[in-house]
RNA sequence: GCGUGGGUGGCGGAGCGGUCAAUCGCACCUGACUGUAAAUCAGGCGCCCUAGCGGCUACGGGGGUUCGAAUCCCUCCCCACGCACCA
């Protein structure tokens, strides 16, 4: 969108190289961009409507990118496979989900979506619309676009076939299913995950059996999540992009030290000669990785909620955290007791999850009314009917509480 | 279908008759320190209370043996692997 004839050829290199791991093929995909043909650019999008994180916003983010040089996004619900079930999955148990589900799913995601993709020119499509239609003898014909040994390439398969792990041959469909989705929807570029290489090279093959022009395909870098371990959010180390302001904030404040130089690369657009700045800067001490990261944190809190959101939320940040100062706006709570023990309190307000945990903290000297800290267990509240208690618990819970 | 090994706290994984509310690692919480909710260090991490070398409920479900069971037996359910079936 801010393109300028000059600088195209440098946006499209942008595209080829940043956060990108493999382009296949690179030389092909590059002349299409700088012809000025449209192209049309697939994304599988998963159908049990999670929240996005930064780590698939790298993707959507690439996405947006071709988005700007004037291509054709083109998003699929792979609602097919979330309905049959995949095998693949342990817990094959779960429930499937039901069209009306996927439909509340995508509901909410598309909210999401609209944080970084123009959904207003781009296509959304349910691959069960052309999956569901095939009958088996077009199946089998699709079958024959692959060998078993081309399937036992794929290093998941081929790991498990060594060691004779199951390997149900509906999985074996799967590859097919996502490469028949390219044919479907005719994609002149499908992009995914690093570890999502085999499927879209699988839509290359069926596309070629099926007498299509091949797919060009690029894979992004996966982020690690905020502990430099995988993102997921069983690790609890995941930042989304609905994440509200100042939480989004203080997550990217907790990222790594390390992480900075790849979640400055992967999840902003600050340019690549900056942030090799940044982090020689930061090897030889000339700038504080503090410093990085609070530019970091802004840089992306920007980029999801708003250019005055961001320095609103680092101006508490600093003023919580590193001033010590009351946040600006605390949660209120009005509650029917005049006295409480401090432990009631805690309990009632939420503010601790049991009784125990509540005389832990207060133990632990978490626990402070007015700013000051309180140490017995025992000590009991007064709740005043006017003005309200600031409570606080650990660093970041504050709780105003007043009487009802 | 047969056989073997398993099912333990948010996760991974010890324990294999008592001192086990359960080693340890991860995650999480608190404190100290600081450059931040980083790193490091210390402590905590089922619930209840009259807060104590206190009480209660817990180790897949149910039943049993025992003074006493996460630990032994029976049974059911589930998982992994091997064999058989496919030939």
């Amino acid at each position: 969108m801010k393109s300028s004839r000059k600088s195209k050829a440098n946006d499209v290199e942008e595209i080829l190289t940043r956060g990108v791991t493999e382009v296949i093929d690179r030389e092909h995909l590059r002349k299409a961009l700088l012809s000025g043909k449209k192209l049309r650019v697939k994304l599988g999008i998963d159908p049990t409507g999670p929240r996005i994180h930064l780590g698939r916003a790298v993707l959507l983010r690439k996405l947006r990118a071709f988005q700007d040089l004037g291509h054709r996004v083109v998003l699929i619900v792979g609602d097919f496979t979330a309905q049959i079930g995949d095998p693949s999955d342990k817990l094959a148990k779960r429930p499937l989900l039901t069209p009306a589900q996927v439909a509340e799913n995508m509901k909410n995601y598309k909210k999401q979506l609209g944080k970084i993709i123009d959904l207003k020119t781009a296509e959304v499509k349910y691959n069960s619309s052309w999956l569901s239609r095939l009958n088996f003898t077009q199946v089998t014909r699709l079958a024959e676009s692959f060998s078993v040994q081309q399937m036992l390439a794929r290093r998941n398969f081929k790991e498990r076939y060594e060691k004779g792990i199951d390997i149900s041959l509906r999985e074996f469909l799967y590859p097919l299913m996502q490469g028949y989705d390219s044919v479907a929807v005719k994609a002149d570029v499908e992009i995914g995950g690093f570890d999502q290489l085999f499927n879209l090279m699988a839509g290359r093959a069926v596309q070629k059996y099926y007498g299509k022009k091949e797919q060009d395909i690029l894979t992004c870098e996966m982020l690690e999540g905020t502990d430099g371990r995988k993102m997921s959010t069983s690790w609890g180390n995941v930042i989304n992009i609905t994440d509200e302001p100042n939480d989004m904030f203080g997550k990217l404040m907790s990222v790594r030290d390390g992480l900075i130089g790849r979640y400055l690369l992967l999840t902003t657009d600050v340019s690549r000669e900056e942030i090799n700045a940044i982090e020689s800067g930061m090897q030889t001490g000339k700038v504080n990785p503090r410093d990085a990261k609070l530019r970091l944190a802004r840089e992306v809190v920007a980029i999801y909620h708003g250019e005055k959101s961001a320095s609103a939320a680092e101006t508490e940040f600093l003023n919580v955290f590193q001033k010590g100062r009351l946040p600006a706006n605390v949660r209120e709570e009005k509650i029917q007791a005049s006295r409480l023990s401090i432990v009631d309190l805690l309990v009632q307000t939420r503010l601790a999850a049991s009784k125990s945990s509540a005389f832990r903290l207060i133990q632990q000297g978490g626990v402070k009314v007015d700013g000051e800290k309180i140490s017995d267990p025992k000590t009991v509240i007064v709740i005043p009917g006017k003005t309200a208690l600031v409570v606080q618990a650990g660093k970041r819970d504050f709780l105003k509480v007043s009487r009802r």
